[in-house]
DNA sequence: ATAATAGTGTCTGTGAGACATTATGTA
DNA sequence: TACATAATGTCTCACAGACACTATTAT
């Protein structure tokens, strides 16, 4: 029964909202294969290591191989063939993570780095594991068209501009700020943001509204338009 | 290396649209664990049946268990724990296949059952089985408010009360006939359906104009609003 | 005062929702 | 003719898109 079985893994797609747009979180391996190359935070599952679930797995591979929680955590897909790992037939179970923005890193072999130089192939990574951060982004700037997951991005207590910022990064264009008002006043009537009341100064200009963001339900809140065209 | 591996699947749940609504292939399990249960159709993946891909695997699992092809195949999720299958942790990989409405069966151990019938609890099904059904089904209901998606349940050639049919079996409520006119319209105008000039003659009433669907992408077409309240 | 940024108001267009009306067939 | 079913038209409403305008702060 033991042939019967195959190599199986969680990766996780981590993403945090820095200045410059969206980053990857990426760990170097320092065991083969790939060793010294960068790829996706993952572990291996099997029984061996009592996870109550495959999401478990997932949450698990955060923890043990950067010491982070998420603050959204979904399964996007699971690829499998032969060729994907040099050790043979393989699947992956990849997740996408929304980090908080105040995620900090400790160590030499973790870092960020920039969403768009992945997605551009300026840096290759292990494994398959760019077409796994490709997948992933799409499933993050598809569920921005029609629910507020970029809100994950963000603080809990957020201003319009941030949300803005965080919508735009995921869907990769611009949205107009009245559009984003309206569907915050949305959810505001669902409960899902409620206005603190607080300002928050920028540099400069008026005082911005202190958002706080209220989840009542994992996934986000799910309008019944598309934000674009 | 072989012990870091584990029992790993795809599971296939495959609808047709009947007269009584949707239904469920299920296959009769011949050997253990669950032998003599009614299960869904799968089979393992692992190295050695030489399957390029994870969805080439679920293509085999309709092909070599029920002779079927399904007009729509798509992965759903993965799932994994300890619990599901009594020979340890496993991990089962499902998709949702979409099968022709004349789409019939060979063998004593195959078989349609009405959908409701597992949804209700009313038929019970191998292992974890049901949980995929309804997940399996969710995402139908899902993609059925803003995609063409239940058109994949329907022959190329089709009725518009055909397509409401199974838009209405598709989502669990009612659909509004002048909407779904819209859309059709709106796939009209993309080259995703286009009129045969031919009709169709009710046993009474006026003939119905006879479409043809010609999907241009995977997924179905995309709406830009929800067909919901 | 001026610049910068936040927030509101207005107008248009699209498409769903509901319902009435017309069209075209059978018995 | 009566009836059944398909197809079209009309009106309203919600909300995205675009853009103008007002509000509130710092310098």
């Amino acid at each position: 029964m033991a042939s019967a079985e195959v190599l199986a893994g969680v990766d996780i797609v981590a993403l945090r909202l820095g200045e410059a747009g969206l980053e990857l979180l990426l760990i170097r391996r320092d065991k083969a294969p790939c060793a010294g190359e960068w790829a996706l935070p993952g572990v291996l599952v099997n029984g061996r290591c009592a996870d109550a679930s495959l999401d478990a797995a997932a949450e698990r591979a955060l923890q043990d191989k950067a010491r982070i929680a998420p603050v959204h955590l979904e399964q996007v897909a699971t690829v499998g063939n032969a060729l994907r790992d040099p050790r043979g037939w393989s699947l992956s179970t990849f997740y996408l993570a929304l980090l908080a923005p105040d995620t900090e890193l400790q160590g030499d072999d973790l870092r960020f780095i920039a969403l768009a130089e992945v997605l551009a192939g300026h840096q290759s990574l292990a494994f398959d594991h760019a077409q796994l951060v490709a997948q992933a982004t799409e499933r993050l700037a598809g569920k921005a068209v029609y629910t507020s997951l970029p809100l994950y991005l963000l603080a809990p207590r957020f201003t319009v501009t941030e949300a803005l910022v965080a919508f735009q990064a995921s869907l990769g264009q611009s949205v107009q700020h009245t559009t984003l008002r309206g569907r915050l006043e949305k959810m505001k009537q669902h409960g899902w943001i409620l206005d603190t009341g607080e300002k928050n100064q920028p540099r400069m200009g008026r005082p911005q509204n202190l958002l706080e963001h209220r989840p009542q339900a994992a996934g986000g809140f799910i309008f019944d338009r598309s934000v674009l065209s």
